[in-house]
DNA sequence: TTGTACGCGTTATCAG
DNA sequence: CTGATAACGCGTACAA
């Protein structure tokens, strides 16, 4: 590993001449220029990030702090952000709070203030006060991506809208008895999102002049394990009584839900239709209908969003962008409501 | 943001005793350390890493490289790199390739040699000759987890025996026409795994005296969509030719593999018999037989070996340990061979 | 036990 | 266009 004074030496240079040179700052003359390039390539010179990072107080690094690597969403927007951030030659550090509580204060609190980045990106999670303090204490520009959240700019489909696009995509099915499969719940995935997504399912309900009461909401934990467990109770109750539309806040729980009617023996989507969101890897596969979002690209916007203001002039702190869009994705299990018989529609029979 | 001046001036103390006392260095009076430690963490202090590091040649931050953060076991093993480094106080560099065979170069020539990082963490890749030597000419520890990589030492489970496991299980129910649902294909991921486990495929075929000739073999691409198509081909065969069970490389594989079967019209486990490797978190809530392995476990266990390497007095390259616990893990998408009758068996009738 | 002073590898400032 | 040289913030021999 060479030093740039090494470089300088062979080049018959100064250190400053090669730091220019290899910079692509002016003030080199051409022949020099190539000379010293040729030369660190030849070595396979790379400048040191401490020292550089001494030097000019940035780190050509940001921070990327998530709740957990491992579900769709975060893995996605991680890839997204790391795109961008390698396109640009920045490095990118991992913050991830393990989906326990765990450690969550030494990350807070030692790791991100290490001077080691020169921003950061959060994906979507529920932050405490004291964290969110924290966050503002860093004193360098942060971005999130998924939810908004207090104080910070964010990067996110309208989830309101996108469930109501989603339920009323049932409800232009003739669906009447429909369940909103929420998410929210073990790790601090939950806040603003899910109550967002609550209210879309209400304002396309009410809108349409159907009951969103307690029991159309259920919760499933962002999981496919929880939400097939819940769902299971659901498709449980009195056939007249039972949904026959769901609407899930994620593929995820969506995937849960379509392995529970089948063991219920339902058919989908002739008993049952399941829309979720996302749009994730294997909703393809699943033939699932859902409202496709694209974290890789939110990601991509994020760190975009998030670089141009660090080399940007200062004094930019560029406003809160709109949001991301979305889009109903019709797969094969979202079908016309089933017909109601007077067996199974209760009070309300339809006139011949 | 306060320097360790700032906080030696406000201690009394010269920056050499609040240095020692913040990194628990002997030679400190109680009395004078708890001071300065009430006091540097009052006024917020920690250590500028870029300044540290020039200071000792010591980053405190090791990297983690992948060729894609999207699939489980890469995403599993992230978390486990990271849970780890976090608890020993180590900062995680992530360096993805992003699915694409972009910026490979980029990451190998420039971003991983900027002396950010002191160690090195591969996860299941296939290197090309000129990376390796990158690699090598990092001259820091490196270790891979998933499949051997030449002149590395690697976390893995024994690949090879896992799939002769998974096939024998398939063996002992009956089964005399299997497939082998190998992964490979786009990205880097394929390169010894795909080998050691089709030769652990083979292994088991050959001692049960059953064929494994190519017929016997398919490719999945390790994703759903893809096992998917490819299995809907295998199932279009006669009836007498169609396979009864299925060993796939990977549980998003065996995803696909069910999916199909279930859209052939197939049921499973009582027409098709289907088992997986990994025990993917979906693997539950599909009721699917593996063969588990534990990628967030073989995370923190190379992580461990590499930081224990790392502050180890030095001259103790750790020898190849050895390979990680595999587990067969019965659910529901296995059972007993359906039973021959002469119209399907073909040849092979059965005496009554 | 404590303080002084130098070095870590680069960048930036200012002469030349 | 180029070269000294002073920071950058911290760790650590060495001296006290």
């Amino acid at each position: 590993m060479p030093s740039i004074d090494q470089v300088a030496a062979r080049a018959g240079v100064s250190t400053a001449t090669v730091s220019r040179a290899l910079r692509g700052r002016s003030g080199v003359s051409p022949s020099t220029r190539d000379r010293v390039l040729a030369i660190a390539d030849a070595m396979g010179y790379v400048a040191s990030s401490s020292a550089a990072g001494l030097a000019t107080g940035r780190n050509m690094a940001i921070g990327v702090l998530v709740p957990v690597v491992h579900r769709w969403f975060f893995a996605s927007a991680i890839e997204g952000v790391d795109r961008q951030l390698r396109a640009r030659d920045y490095d990118l550090d991992l913050y991830s709070l393990g989906g326990h509580g765990t450690n969550r204060d030494r990350v807070f609190h030692r790791s991100m203030l290490r001077k080691r980045i020169d921003g950061l990106v959060v994906l979507c999670m529920a932050l405490t006060d004291d964290e969110l303090t924290a966050l503002h204490a860093l004193e360098q520009p942060v971005i999130v991506v998924g939810g908004p959240v207090e104080g910070c700019r964010h990067i996110s489909i309208d989830d309101r809208a996108a469930v109501r696009d989603a339920t009323n995509h049932l409800i232009g099915l003739g669906h009447e008895r429909i369940v909103h499969l929420a998410g929210g719940g073990s790790f601090g995935i939950e806040f603003s999102v899910p109550r967002l997504r609550a209210a879309g399912f209400g304002d396309a309900m009410e809108a349409a002049g159907l009951g969103a009461g307690p029991e159309a909401t259920v919760f499933g934990d962002y999981t496919a394990d929880s939400a097939k467990a819940t769902v299971a109770r659901v498709l449980d109750r009195a056939p007249g009584t039972r949904p026959t539309g769901i609407v899930a806040s994620s593929d995820e729980m969506a995937f849960g839900a379509l392995l529970a009617a089948a063991e219920a023996g339902l058919r989908v989507p002739e008993d049952l239709s399941v829309i979720g969101i996302d749009d994730h890897e294997f909703a393809g596969v699943f033939g699932l209908t859902t409202i496709r979002q694209d974290p890789v690209a939110a990601g991509e916007r994020a760190a975009a969003l998030l670089l141009g203001e660090l080399e940007g002039d200062g004094r930019v702190p560029a406003a809160q962008p709109g949001p991301e869009a979305h889009e109903l994705v019709i797969r094969r299990s979202t079908g016309p409501a089933p017909m109601l018989t007077a067996a199974t529609s209760g009070a309300r029979v339809q006139p011949a």
